[in-house]
DNA sequence: CCATCATGTTGCAGCATGTGCAACGAGGGT
DNA sequence: ACCCTCGTTGCACATGCTGCAACATGATGG
């Protein structure tokens, strides 16, 4: 493990804030102001930050850049984008496209919901892996050994009442999901919210991505909600099929 | 400067460009690979990296995150979004939104045309500074010395026959482009693409982004390109008037 | 089924490189 | 004109990065 990389990774995230100065960040890391100015110069040449005029360090280009090249590298963001959309546009719901990756779920897509009140998520964000339906709907396609090893990791910090707390609960939880071909989230995340997911795969069979429609209590109630499960399913099965998969034609 | 983090920077650069094995990382950045482990393990810890199965590494969703608090800080991308939309949908071309920061000109938004013809472009990317209408009509606006000074550091590559190849002839069409507060790209940059820009400013009157419009020649000729001036400058103007610009109201 | 190969990981010694200090310089405010 | 803040430079020291070599693991093929 890298200690200089660290401590610049540390600088980056420190700039995802907002701006710095050079003293702030010193302070912020516990290191010498020169050492921070090494880091950022460093930085800098690669368009990783730019300073302004008035010396402030921001976040640069170089990231946008390198943000668009490894989301166009994720194929199945590109495949599943039209059929997100429209889904959304007929839904007008918050949908979401996740992917499981190093024993975490990240959402790497998101088409906002028109109403006033939306959830709140962002791409690049990970899900959290025992309430957030996405993460359902890839965890349970894993091979039984990761899985239990996935789920053996977890902190199961209770989001509401609702909330799984127990490995054993989940695992029950997965087998089902499996089992019936999507997942729900009923205020398990978020007391005010439900979602249900859907699993996207490959000609392979495996499941690569997981498509979701989160909604707010406010805006339809549950019941409701699960009303929008054969569009949801639909969708996964057309993007399914644009990638690849014969029996989801 | 900081031997490591470019190492680190590098092996992002690498993965900018697909996956890679902790060998052929090795082998491009020309150092050992128990070197190069050490330094993903520091981006793995941060989720720039990640490894799949096959120990392949990727780009992480650290990045999209990143990422996306980098653009969201910029306020003005936020403020021009809903105005920058609509010129899209009214005109059906590639509108883009850029910014200047540190002696460049890059991308920080992008709404693309509804053409089947379309330019190439990524958010994140540079423009060129001698050919580029935003670069025109960002670099117009800077103080003089340090316009002198950019200018000077610019390599005058030509890409087409209408290309500006020296310092002289930039310098006075950016005096022009700041009289007249618009930009033009006449095939300079791309044979085929001709681009009209305005300038973005804020309540103190400073030019802080730049929009365009981007047209393919198949799709519309020069002229009327030019014809699409009106619409944009209005647009421009309501991006300034939402930043607090009085006058622009 | 074992041999071989390819690839990732670990322990360790040497020294390159990152680090902190202190002095310097530039800019802004009073 | 002075001081104060904040970024930059030169330098000596030792931290921590580097490469080597040995080990581990899994895949391939005879």
């Amino acid at each position: 493990m890298s200690q200089t990389v660290t401590r610049a990774l540390r600088i980056l995230a420190q700039l995802g804030e907002g701006e710095r100065s050079l003293d702030q960040l010193a302070e912020v890391l516990g290191v010498h102001k020169t050492t921070v100015l090494r880091l950022l110069q460093s930085l800098e040449e690669e368009r990783f930050v730019y300073r302004d005029a008035a010396y402030r360090y921001h976040l640069g280009a170089g990231l946008f850049a390198l943000s668009g090249l490894a989301l166009e590298q994720r194929g199945i963001r590109r495949i599943a984008a039209p059929h997100l959309a429209e889904l959304n546009n007929a839904t007008g719901q918050t949908v979401h496209l996740a992917a499981y990756e190093g024993g975490e779920v990240v959402y790497i897509d998101k088409f906002d919901s028109r109403h006033p009140v939306r959830m709140y998520s962002r791409i690049g964000l990970r899900a959290a892996l025992h309430s957030a339906a996405v993460s359902k709907v890839l965890l349970a396609d894993l091979p039984l050994p990761e899985r239990r090893r996935v789920v053996a990791g977890i902190d199961f910090a209770p989001h509401t009442e609702r909330t799984l707390t127990t490995p054993e609960a989940l695992l029950a939880e997965l087998e089902k999901v499996a089992a019936q071909g999507w997942a729900q989230d009923h205020a398990e995340h978020e007391a005010f919210i439900n979602c249900v997911a859907a699993p996207i795969r490959d000609a392979t069979g495996r499941v690569v991505a997981a498509a979701s429609i989160s909604v707010p209590d406010v805006v339809l109630p549950y019941e409701q909600v699960l009303d929008l499960l054969p569009q949801l399913l639909a969708t996964a099965r057309a993007v399914s099929a644009d990638c690849g998969r014969p029996e989801a034609i």
